[in-house]
DNA sequence: GATTCACGTAAAGCCTGCTTTACATGAAAG
DNA sequence: CTTTCATGTAAAGCAGGCTTTACGTGAATC
């Protein structure tokens, strides 16, 4: 039970030209936590990646897909 | 960071006439956490919500969504 | 060349998602 | 009335999400 993830959060945020900092504000948590994410060290809880959704304007599946494994 | 959250899955599993085993083999999870989820026990991970939300072939946000604080 | 800004790493600690095992209950079915 | 099936509870244990604190780095700006 821990299929990888891929997500395009780096992106999302530079395209809007936000830093990290704001990210981590606009959706409450640290700035630690948004770095990891970005850099892959660990996946969201589904509460944070709603909020995510939320602040991106955009469905949960559009930052976060499942890894195929083929 | 612990918004609560709602959902929706024994609606989707019963609407489909799926046993709570079915539901947790198809997504490769225990029973118990099926069952945990439905109860409101606890918040299911990233991946599981993903996984879900394939085999019922929905948006994430059909099946959870943040409870808003009003 | 000192400061600032955005980004990054490291590590310790708490909380909770998920597992496994074991047992309980009501409804259906023989 | 016993068996089976779907649902439920309880508890212990591990893994990992998230926090806080502290420090390192390159680029820009003065």
């Amino acid at each position: 039970m821990n299929p990888a993830i891929q997500n395009r959060l780096k992106d999302l945020r530079s395209a809007r030209d936000w830093t990290q900092e704001y990210l981590a504000d606009a959706v409450g948590v640290s700035r630690q936590s948004i770095i990891s994410i970005e850099r892959g060290r660990y996946v969201p809880s589904l509460p944070l990646a709603l909020l995510l959704a939320r602040v991106f304007q955009c469905p949960v599946e559009a930052i976060f897909a499942l890894e195929e494994s083929e």
